[in-house]
DNA sequence: CCGAGGTGCGGAAACGTTTCCAGGAAACGT
DNA sequence: ACGTTTCCTGGAAACGTTTCCGCACCTCGG
């Protein structure tokens, strides 16, 4: 019974794959009995300080490392210490300084982050979600296509908890945090409006993500009660990429009594406005903001004047609901946390109105 | 032992977390045997049609669930489907990139990938590396600080294939993919040279960097020969964000005699050199070579010229070699992939020395 | 001095799956 | 027709852990 002098010590990860050391060995050697390894190294209360020390002991001198997989399984809370991400793209600014702060906060509490990016198609983002699912992570952060609302709900209905995030979602019992997208595109539209601009053309994504509906209702609603009239043949929607941005502005700034402003309501669009306008050679004599902020927009001559967004924040609010929910999914209510918007003048959106 | 019509069916993921449906259940529904549904899941040949017509119907009708969790337990290659991706940084434009490349790789295999950052910091590698296995990951792919070594050793003697990334590391049996850092840097530094210049600056990272010393060694390479000497001034070493790099480029440009080109070894050290040169006023004197492109780099002005990396086809290459390992880890000997780098002319780096 | 109540510990069952093994039926060769 | 091989199938063991339960011991009040 007394501890065995330790003789055949080896290094940290030197074990071999099969013939792993498991509780059973380490129980063995220190000659107690398994459950008690399992106390010890769980670090539950009411174990003897002396066998505390002796199952610690021969826990390192076998090297022993503890299997979360299998311990996952008996667990009465069926806990993994994982959660998904479920992205639109990882490759993208935006998402991925989302994803580095919930990375972050999740390190914080020993969590481990699965990511997958659905490139919008709802098709991608069910079967993401049904992946992770039969992984059994413990909560899910979904920037939601739109396309895949049932399959979220199932999940959440199941007991998995959920938060979606960027884009409002109308579910039970999940958890959104959003920008406010529409007050952000109006007050941007509004400050060209106020600088004199009559005629405002508008870039947008596709109608069925949420922001981009949200930032179109914002630029309409500028206008209304001032001068200025909406001309739909300036209002371009349903354009997915920086080269299709382009052509828009090129065809779009061809017409006779052209805009003499732009408000692109999306990163990618913003750059592709920027290209067109420099290669047309009216970077300074057409005026220019972006919804979301992106690197090296302050370098462009002029500077790209944007509706900043805080992804790292948006991130970190999510990963607490997220963390949150975990230990008691259905205490609290639903919540819908609003970050604001920042507007960021750097000279493209301050250029007055042509002539 | 007839099939049971389908009349409790569910929705699937509507199981409640406890009493889920597991394989028993299945089993029991078709009249069969655990192990035979076993096989069927996993589709191993030898069932009789009709059992697997039974079976996968009373899968359907319960909404059974695979466990891959507890099915990765007591499967003889105890594999999980998993793979750990370590990077520097999750939202650098670089990481980003590959990790995008990594997850499309791995979901062909319907793997899935595990992601941290470890900010250059060995311990932090060490971390991720321990939560990663622990975790039983099928394998590893690391961009190593380079303080960690003798922890991704321990890691591969145990058993699970590695492959190392944009950094070259002398590893038994670890696969490394990198570019060729020296080439790409004293071809670029050489143009410099050629067109005239004859004190070109450089910027690079901390020397425990792998890339930033081969970097620093192709700089030197290519003045060899030539008439220009390198002048230790102007270069400067450890430099670490972009704000450093923009207050070194300030400094180097104060003195007599400065530099007409500068050599930004990195990503953000070039980005500093940007400001640095816009703030001064000087993008249009002084020539400017970055290696690693960056979004919007084509946008400023002048154009950044830069020696461009593929980071896609960087982690293409190595989730390839990684899943390719994982199936049978010690087959083939160790390989070092070399990936080709690119110039790119924009203009910052065309400009000729002044006066 | 005795019984009730607590505490620390270990054996065994359980988690959901895969794999081993043995048994029965069918197919084959002689 | 009969022995042998092959194929299919299901019961049971195993994976590494956590949790349940009961046992032994100790303490304390009466």
């Amino acid at each position: 019974m007394a501890p065995i002098p330790g003789d055949e010590q080896r290094l940290p990860g030197d074990e071999r794959r099969r013939g792993r050391v498991t509780m059973r060995d380490v129980a063995d050697r220190a000659g107690v009995g398994l459950a008690t390894v399992s106390r010890v190294i769980n670090g539950k209360p009411g174990v003897a300080a002396d066998l505390v020390e002796r199952v610690n002991g021969a826990a390192r001198d076998l090297g022993y490392r503890h299997d979360v997989t299998a311990s996952s399984l008996r667990r009465a809370d069926r806990r993994t210490g994982t959660i998904a991400l479920v992205l639109e793209d990882v490759a993208n600014p935006f998402s991925s300084l989302l994803h580095r702060a919930v990375g972050d906060a999740a390190r914080a509490e020993s969590v481990l982050v699965l990511t997958g990016s659905s490139d919008e198609q709802p098709e991608r983002e069910r079967e993401l979600i049904d992946t992770f699912t039969l992984r059994q992570v413990d909560g899910l952060i979904v920037v939601p296509t739109g396309g895949a609302d049932a399959e979220l709900a199932a999940v959440r209905r199941q007991g998995t908890p959920i938060v979606c995030v960027d884009r409002l979602v109308e579910l039970d019992q999940v958890d959104t945090v959003t920008v406010d997208n529409r007050e952000g595109a109006r007050a941007a539209v509004r400050r060209l409006l106020d600088l004199g601009h009559r005629r405002v053309a508008f870039l947008g994504d596709m109608a069925s993500i949420w922001t981009a509906r949200e930032r179109h209702a914002g630029y309409l609603e500028a206008h209304a009660g001032t001068g200025a009239a909406v001309d739909e043949r300036f209002v371009r929607r349903e354009i997915r990429s920086a080269d299709a941005a382009e052509r828009a502005i090129r065809e779009i700034l061809g017409a006779d009594e052209p805009p003499t402003a732009v408000f692109a309501a999306q990163n990618l669009l913003t750059i592709g406005a920027v290209r067109a306008l420099q290669r047309l050679g009216l970077q300074d004599r057409v005026a220019l903001i972006g919804f979301d902020d992106f690197p090296l927009a302050d370098m462009l001559c002029p500077g790209v004047s944007v509706v900043a967004q805080d992804p790292a924040e948006i991130g970190l609010i999510a990963a607490r609901l997220l963390l949150g929910r975990i230990g008691d999914p259905d205490r609290r209510p639903a919540r819908h946390v609003v970050v604001p918007t920042t507007y960021i003048p750097r000279g493209s959106g301050e250029i007055p109105p042509g002539r």
